[in-house]
DNA sequence: AGCTAAACGAGACGGTACGTCGCGTCTTCAA
DNA sequence: TTGAAGACGCGACGTACCGTCTCGTTTAGCT
């Protein structure tokens, strides 16, 4: 994930098996300090938050020391993108074959992680740091969104394959319509968020793409939404 | 604006005219001493960044001391978000009589604001404030949403006197589903931002919410979803 | 006393009578006002010493503005010592006619006045400032050391008259040997401070400085320092 | 001296030889900071005196942070003591086999510590500080008050052996007659302070004391206070 | 078994900024 | 002009964390 230099698989391997002692010389890296760190993140990011956060309460809590965690991540931005990346789980890659379905179902389960005050909370003050420090950007994109825009796209993929929409939809907008109106619910304007709220995101997304029911028998649908711009 | 305990208007108002001077005892605040420390503020703003600004180095810039700045906002949140509710002009409240153009100029008018480094980049560092310090909330909902709010409310109101949509239509809904990506992208996944994305956003979202050409001759128009454009 | 301007007679006087109303323009002192910052001074003094007293705070406790204790004092020094040497009274200037009681009652009183904690908790601190502020050495010596100086001087003519001591004993000297244990003790070295231990000054004083008994009949005394006590 | 935790040994010391390392655990504190602390607290106190002395000032002028400071000493106050007790050098003590001149010599090397404007001028301020701490008064008196009553209570204790003087003549009240005036014209009365006046200081407590000539031959000594000088 | 070398806890280090306090001055309105 | 009120620029306070740096100790793999 982050660790700076061990853990950094020496490409060679040797035995061609599973991924042997890496056999640096010295004493390797605790894995229960490891895991200590992360659990006092935890602990201490849904009690006092992200901005409250520092890497001295982590390291007293966790009874290590600084340089324990220094060692691993170089600051607390990625420790908290690692930490919090590991929360967010939108479930298996379900397919009902229902495209409006499958969107509902991510849709709620993006907001399912984005409610965890512990996620939501922290989204923010990992943005903003995104700012000072630009590589901070990418473990964040990758944790964080491409999980997203992979299911954006499957559940997209397979809605053309049954020809339900127009090969040329932009995915990427797609889902841009369907996250950021809960980004900005949850971040900014403490407008309500629940089921209802997601559900009626997928219709107005849904049909604003121009779903066509399901071609079946061959029959040629009528041409929804078509000729637009 | 956020002036503590000055400037808070005495209820009653006898003469029913302009507010009278409050005549509170004491020297008075000095306007010079506000506006430099609002011009500091904007410079470091733009020069460093939400994150690296300082109480201390605002003071220093504005020649006045910490007090001074402590005296009138309770923390650099709303300090800055007064700041830069002073940049975010969305511009007149244009009416061209077509929706689709008005909501297009309202989006690209976000898209500016939010693109200057000055916002975007000061943004999230609020949101983020905002999760220790609830109290800063209201005032960035003031500042920043409620003209958001107010402007696609105004648009929506006229299409639906002209019959080209429901009057059902959520309208909070549909600001977060025009609002939502720009932010989403600006803050989180770095997808590029320009005029031609605001359209397609645009577009995306007058056929979400089944726009109407509008009647015209007592015509009865299509089915909704049907044919637009 | 210490009065900036006020109060400095106008030497002509036209009434030839009692000094008449000075006659300035405006609005004259306000004497309770001058009370209470002498009140509120010698509270905050005894409750709180010397170094925590503050013109800020005296002027809350008196109900006072802050130019108006620096209208009338330059700085706390002026201030304190003022009050304080209203709380040192040395009591009347006795003549027993038995030179050994005549300096004892005196010690003693030096003593009492020393003994108040308002008194000698607040004289280093005023001995501290004298450092940085010459011109608090001047009402200091005038309110603090004039009046023990004037009363040792006094024990003393009037033993010389009788023939006690010698005409050339240093007088100074002696009041330094009688007041310097005092001061030493109760600023330095925490000693205890009783009657005794003025009792036994003043005997080592007496001794040192060859006190005769009274001559009387024309009789020749007996050696100096024989059989005192 | 007054290091807050590190050097306090350890009770046991089951070898009976030097102090081993004591071991603490952590990066020892650095000696190189601890002088340079003190170096710059002597500079800026001969420069500016005690009261003008800040913490801040001392760590800009050593070039450390605050915290190593504070680490050490709890305030200026014990910093101070320490620092100019390090000045306070009576000289060795020395043993003329004449008690007056003893005596005198040790009130010069007092007068020429007191004299030190950074010994002098500081005094008032650190006993001033002893009011609001008393946790002050210790060191104090343990660095600037002891080594007298050592040097006097030696000088007596010669002197009684020598059956000048008296076994029960009170020691400590004959530091108080000597130092007293000293410190009296000193902090408060400005008189003057010279060799002469230490040597009269002397020879008033000497004869207050009863200091005999040194009994030879077995002869009885005439009467205490008899014909001295 | 000894050697080398990194990781570990502890905590000191030079800094920066915090938010507060008090200074002595000033500016307002009301007596 | 005085007086209460309170804002002002300033300087220092003592604290909290930063990220780095020593310490002595522990824990491995490699001679």
């Amino acid at each position: 994930m982050w660790r700076e230099q061990q853990a950094v698989e020496p490409d060679g391997d040797p035995d061609g098996a599973e991924a042997q002692a890496p056999a640096r010389p010295g004493r390797p890296r605790d894995a229960r300090a490891h895991q200590a760190i992360i659990d006092a993140t935890l602990e201490l990011l849904s009690a006092d938050g992200y901005s409250k956060l520092t890497i001295e309460s982590i390291a007293n809590r966790a009874g290590v020391g600084k340089t324990t965690i220094y060692r691993r991540w170089p600051s607390k931005g990625p420790l908290v993108s690692e930490v919090i990346s590991g929360l967010i789980h939108l479930g298996p890659m379900v397919d009902t074959g229902d495209t409006r379905k499958d969107l509902a179902i991510f849709l709620k389960a993006v907001l399912t992680a984005m409610s965890q005050p512990l996620v939501g909370g922290t989204i923010p003050g990992l943005a903003n740091d995104m700012g000072s420090d630009p590589a901070l950007a990418e473990p964040f994109r990758q944790f964080i969104i491409a999980p997203k825009r992979q299911r954006v796209n499957a559940i997209l993929d397979r809605a053309v394959s049954r020809g339900e929409i127009d090969e040329d939809v932009d995915r990427e907008l797609v889902m841009d319509l369907l996250v950021g109106p809960i980004l900005w619910r949850a971040l900014l304007t403490g407008a309500p968020l629940n089921t209802d709220v997601t559900q009626s995101i997928v219709d107005h997304v849904v049909r604003s793409i121009g779903l066509r029911p399901v071609p079946q028998n061959g029959e040629v649908p009528a041409p929804a939404g078509r000729s637009q711009r």
